[in-house]
DNA sequence: TCAATAATTAAACAATGTTTAATTCTTAAC
DNA sequence: GTTAAGAATTAAACATTGTTTAATTATTGA
């Protein structure tokens, strides 16, 4: 397969632009990472990335452009982390997930922070993909609590349309109020995994039922030590 | 007590004053309702409000000050119904509440949805107390869960202090959704309830829990009528 | 080597939040 | 009633910032 069309060979000239490309988008990330999205100005950015105003226009576009590279490069991260998903028990998959989302907004927290706010606010996470972003996330809740039915450890009592969006609402919640500083990527995990064993709690038959209320126990006595390691 | 102080008697000027700030305010909420905050431009409101911007700096300020104004008074608002419960079961009471909330929305739905929207975005929700609105508002369904406790209706398993958030939480997760179009105040409704009802699931006795669940498949039966009536 | 073309740039444009200095109107003392 | 003081209002300008245009420069392929 030609990775190279009639247009695009690999010449010096490709490469420039490829690696400016690359730059500015280092540096918008910078930059958002410092004050947010908002205060993002194109011509700092120009001049962050050693070049001038139209020529980021040229290679990528103007501030929506630019939020929507950005936007869509951490979706896909975000679509990686969750096809990761181990075969373990259903509590232990979500809490997996919740772990390895923020371990991965470690690496950046004030870059990620600033653009779930971003993202949130732009819409973008609901065009992202033709059906919207919501409708493709959700969907892995949804079939968690449908095999958790299955094996019986939910009653069916809720259906599994119905308790995956609540469950995919609480980790967006948890989510936004670390994205908005009202609780460190610690009491993320906390409250996040908090509010999905709840979910799953409420239609939980009595032993798999016990065993949540053990996890959340955890989750709060764990975290007063400000030492959260979710196995 | 005297209304009038030194500089402010009842006058032709503060009249008209308390009159134009009012108008101001007026088309205000019509531009928002009409394209949300960030299209609310300060030479169409004094356009609208027939008078001149710096008119508008005099008598209220700028955007910031406009918008905290607008928010301020639905916090007010917000904190009224709030303060309506009344002394039914628990979960006609959560029911009640959403109830009141969604019909106040419905008084002028695009106002309100946009209202909603730059709320959040700008934080004054959470700065518009001493203490933050959150902190506030979250204080009644930890109190309605303590309540439960003592009622014997929940089993206490999970502490008031994190299922209370968690209601709170699940509550605004509809809200946004709602604001943000991805339901109407039907689902709003149903979103919301559903949520609440599956927090306290968690956590109740055995004929609680049964009471709960049939709440729940009420709101989705319902719901497909499309004739959502909480009594 | 050179003409065609693509990328880059300096400069201007447009929209919009905000402020300034002058003007008009209201008030209250005389 | 008149009038000076002061407050509200206004026209105009200012400042920032996203975006575009037309000219310049560099790269490419013949």
């Amino acid at each position: 397969m030609a990775i190279e069309t009639l247009s695009s060979s690999v010449t010096t000239r490709s490469k420039n632009m490829t690696k400016r490309r690359a730059t500015i988008l280092r540096e918008a990330r910078n930059l958002i990472a410092g004050d947010g999205f908002d205060a993002l100005k194109i011509r700092d950015l120009a001049a962050r990335a050693g070049l001038t105003v139209p020529t980021i226009y040229n290679l990528i576009g103007g501030k929506d452009e630019i939020l929507a590279t950005i936007i869509k490069e951490l979706v896909e991260q975000l679509q990686i982390i969750q096809d990761e998903v181990g075969s373990a028990t259903v509590e232990e998959s979500f809490a997996k997930q919740i772990h390895n989302l923020a371990n991965h907004f470690a690496t950046d927290e004030a870059f990620y922070r600033a653009a779930f706010i971003a993202g949130d606010r732009s819409g973008l996470f609901e065009q992202s993909s033709e059906e919207g972003i919501f409708a493709r996330f959700v969907r892995q809740p949804i079939e968690a609590c449908r095999q958790a039915v299955e094996q019986k450890l939910l009653r069916g009592n809720i259906p599994p349309e119905v308790l995956g969006p609540q469950i995919y609402g609480c980790y967006r919640s948890a989510r936004q109020d670390w994205a908005n500083g009202y609780f460190d990527l610690d009491g993320f995990r906390r409250q996040a995994l908090t509010g999905i064993f709840l979910c799953l709690a409420a239609d939980a038959n009595p032993t798999f039922r016990e065993r949540l209320m053990e996890q959340i126990s955890m989750l709060e006595s764990v975290s007063r030590r400000g030492d959260v390691t979710i196995p």
